[in-house]
DNA sequence: GAGATATGTCAACAACGCTGACGTAAATAA
DNA sequence: TTATTTACGTCAGCGTTGTTGACATATCTC
């Protein structure tokens, strides 16, 4: 019986713009999501001595090679004391090499190991087995659709940021 | 020119199936994004010395009155020694109740108080807002896309549980 | 009454964020 | 050339939030 009777679909008419219904379902999706898709790689992290910090670092070096301490901050948006903890793990244990730059003597352009790649390689596999399990139940025009929304969920000022390191140097 | 030639799609011919291209974009959008989607709380939470722990119980009591301990350990996924110390604080500040099961006086079912709904709300609808933004790019099919895919990354074990916290107690 | 269950608590520790301060080498501006 | 700025490294200490292990108490169930 569609429509029978109009409704009143957003709860009183005097509510105004504020007592907008929140979004619980993707709220909690989210977070849901997010806490078991992390979880995967956790398992190999620890036979090395690692953890989701190591994790990050060791990604984001391996798909940007000759990334700066700069570069590699403004991504994770840690402090530099943080970030060095960690990274100085990954250098130790020979996943990470660190080479003087070269038009710029000061910067360390950071490079993995063949070591580093395989590490790196064998985690995205593992989540992106769960992302291909999670598409299969979708129409390829979902795909975009999650891709655009994950998008813009990141703040504006990043967002062409995120796309060029994403999507490649394309300008887009 | 779609199609001009029968372009090598997945490289090359000998690659098996564990050389599938890794979802970067996937993988990465999803790190940006919740960086982002998590961040909005922190501003406020800060104003009431609460962290993002504090946030997730109230959430959830929020939106589960009733919770008992053993119900909310399951959906963190935490130890009660880590849910105690922050339960505790919300409930000194006067932001959650613990009142005593009826049935079996051993369970506490915990309660958000006004004071503690207020922020609760306040929270979900900053999240809400960025959703919504994100949501407005977007047509009406894809919504349910991202809410299936979203679903699908969680572990299929848990996933019936998940609908039923999320999409209520109607039996899916 | 015995044992299982739900919760609370003490103590110690680990990962990973943070601030603040200070040092060094190299690039750049004055 | 000297002064300043920049890129990075490091020391020290601290906060939040996760962990393990052990033990206590009240209550329910058999």
């Amino acid at each position: 019986m569609p429509d029978a009777i109009p409704v009143l679909r957003s709860a009183k008419p005097g509510a105004e713009a504020s007592a907008e219904r929140p979004a619980y379902d993707l709220i909690e999706l989210f977070f849901f999501a997010y806490r078991d898709f992390v979880s995967d790689p956790d398992r190999i992290l620890d036979e090395y001595g690692f953890g989701r910090a190591h994790h990050r670092v060791l990604h984001f070096v391996d798909r940007q090679p000759g990334l700066t301490i700069a570069e590699l901050l403004d991504i994770l948006r840690i402090t530099k004391q943080s970030l060095n903890r960690v990274l100085k793990e990954l250098i130790e244990k020979r996943f990470i090499e660190s080479r003087m730059g070269t038009s710029d003597r000061r910067q360390r352009l950071l490079h993995v190991t063949p070591q580093g790649h395989d590490l790196a390689l064998k985690l995205a596999k593992l989540q992106t087995r769960r992302i291909a399990r999670a598409l299969t139940d979708l129409d390829s025009a979902a795909k975009e659709s999650v891709t655009r929304y994950l998008l813009s969920l990141i703040d504006p000022d990043d967002r062409s940021h995120v796309e060029r390191l994403v999507f490649g140097s394309a300008k887009v």
